[in-house]
DNA sequence: ATATGAATTAAACAAATGATTAATAAAAAA
DNA sequence: TTTTTTATTAATCATTTGTTTAATTCATAT
């Protein structure tokens, strides 16, 4: 059984001392801005108020440090993601609505997560090689519901992968454009997330009507 | 008037040594691989196999060395862009089969750049700013195209930023998750490709049903 | 209250890194 | 050829960076 929590806004039982957290928090939100490389350990012990040898001394060492920081963050947002894809009772078209509401949602309120992890996760790749979630998406009810549409020849027949990939990509790819959106559009931050609000409703139908026969 | 040219495999009148474009090679080379920071003036010089004092006496800083290649690497990606979209003669229809088979290609030839562009970019939005072609996608005659369908009622109204947004959005975000892709489907690197390749034809038709009414 | 272990601190170390220098070699101009 | 400019090299500098150490404070249990 794994005990891990990262952050002070998880509930999940913690283990961790008040300095460890402290020390958690800060690393996770350089991390995030900044990444590995460019985040240096007297960065993290002046953001989280710590001494510096209080990093080493819990963690022992700035990689395996941010080795719990990326296993926590890739948890976290796979299991939301398998949380809404194998849902008994909710039909396709629900799922494709819910999730672009949970995604948007949840990347306004952490818009540097998925560049982060797209982006250590190429220097790194094995790091997802270990979490359980990962295949679960392709084997799970949401797919299950496609194919069946496809049977009944409701929906248009292509390998389900391409569909999966292009449901996550319209959600988001557009943060992760989101400088460049803002600036050919003269976007200020609060502009840019009221527009990926409009998505929340736009990408369901958009989906549907591509897939529909 | 910018005087500007990267790489070897670049046509441009190209004042640069030997040296330099030893160097440009090397440096673009290991930027797109391992990020700003990671990448060391030692790395690069080993690369390049020149001496280390090289860079600075070329270039003055790593800092400028860079700026230089993300001008450049910029510069290029905008350009192929701006050329389909502007073309007068070809139709909303065959711009959309141009430019999933341009940029599919152009992405599988140099399948770093999105990321390493993006997450540059994030770090400092500024170098975008200068760009000049950077507006020109949304006044693009592939817009105005777009507007044209709407106006007719062929084509369902949305923000054209909406319509922009979601053709580079499947189009460039699953390279951007190729290792997970690879992972969660079993694929090699060249079945990966082949599977982005299908991706050229599926996309336009994608894309038509998604606007069409 | 005292002893024991954990937590915290300031200081220091060794390696790495960006940049410079001073000397030398090569090329171009005189 | 000689002079002058340009290119290249090895060595060095000053910081920065990850990590450790040794001393000190704090908390807890005896």
């Amino acid at each position: 059984m794994i005990k891990f929590i990262l952050c002070s806004n998880n509930i999940v039982d913690n283990n961790y001392s008040n300095t460890e957290i402290k020390i958690l928090d800060a690393a996770k939100s350089l991390f995030l801005k900044k990444g590995y490389s460019a985040t240096t350990t007297r960065d993290i012990a002046r953001e989280s108020d710590i001494n510096l040898a209080m990093l080493n001394y819990y963690f022992r060492s700035k990689r395996r440090l941010f080795e719990i920081i990326m296993f926590e963050t890739l948890y976290e947002f796979l299991s939301k993601m398998v949380e809404v894809y194998n849902d008994e009772k909710t039909s396709l078209e629900q799922k494709l609505k819910l999730c672009s509401e949970k995604y948007i949602d949840m990347i306004i309120a952490e818009p540097l997560l998925p560049t982060f992890v797209l982006n250590e996760l190429k220097n790194n790749p094995t790091s997802f090689l270990k979490m359980p979630t990962t295949k679960m998406i392709m084997k799970s009810n949401f797919v299950a519901q496609y194919q069946e549409g496809v049977k009944k020849g409701i929906y248009r027949k292509v390998d389900p992968i391409h569909f999966v990939t292009n449901v996550l990509s319209v959600i988001v790819f557009p943060f992760m454009c989101s400088p460049i959106i803002m600036k050919i559009e003269n976007l200020s931050k609060k502009d840019f997330n009221i527009m990926m609000t409009e998505r929340k409703k736009l990408i369901p139908a958009w989906i549907i009507q591509m897939i529909k026969k």
